[in-house]
DNA sequence: CAATAGATCATCT
DNA sequence: GATGATCTATTGC
């Protein structure tokens, strides 16, 4: 694979917004698929309402307590997994869903798993799409991202990116908070900017 | 095009 | 028992 080196565990261990405005760029890796992080959203601790871990701990949220650089899956509509990534030092809550990849590698096996995309622009651009496409699923909650078959790597030619900044996606609470960051002008970023 | 309904279940009240 | 960090197909302009 021609990809850089994995993100070290103190990539993560920063404040969330950090996390996921660098994971912008970088290469989500599982198995033989990859992809480019083009989209990403903060949950913070405190006073985020939105976040799953504003409740304290519990069987589910705990991973977001945890160390960071693991993944935190959960299941949601009853359908779809979403993926997030730990932040914050452990005993901190704060976490970063990846919300849309651009495919790079494993295409062919990302289409087989997602017959309903048309075009790539719509493999993984959406946070149920991009587990679809990955074929990631709660069996990889809590994983360790710094090793393993779920990594997360430097990009073989890093490129600088501009960012802009929304509110979150389908969220009530904390509604209005700048929290998403998105690859400005990137076609594989989910379609609701 | 935009709007809407339906799928479907883990989690927490 | 209600709700949700979603997606797709379908309907109606």
């Amino acid at each position: 694979m021609a990809f850089g080196k994995i993100l070290k565990r103190e990539f993560y261990e920063r404040p969330a917004v950090d996390v996921a405005k660098d994971l912008l760029g970088k290469v989500l890796i599982h198995g033989a698929a990859a992809g480019l992080i083009v989209e990403t959203e903060a949950y913070l601790g405190g006073d985020d309402l939105a976040a799953h871990s504003a409740r304290g701990i519990t069987n589910r949220t705990r991973v977001i307590f945890g160390p960071p650089g693991h993944a935190y899956v959960y299941f949601i509509y009853g359908m779809y997994e979403c993926l997030n990534i730990v932040a914050e030092p452990e005993g901190q809550p704060g976490c970063v869903l990846v919300r849309a990849v651009e495919p790079v590698a494993g295409i062919e096996l990302m289409q087989r798993r997602r017959p309903a995309a048309r075009r790539l622009e719509d493999l993984a651009s959406g946070p149920g799409k991009l587990t679809l496409a990955m074929g990631i699923t709660r069996a990889q909650n809590g994983a360790d991202l710094t090793r393993g078959t779920l990594v997360v790597r430097e990009p073989a030619d890093p490129r600088r990116v501009e960012i802009d900044v929304t509110p979150r996606i389908g969220i009530r609470e904390c509604a209005d908070w700048p929290l998403r960051f998105v690859v400005r002008g990137s076609r594989f970023a989910s379609k609701a900017t």
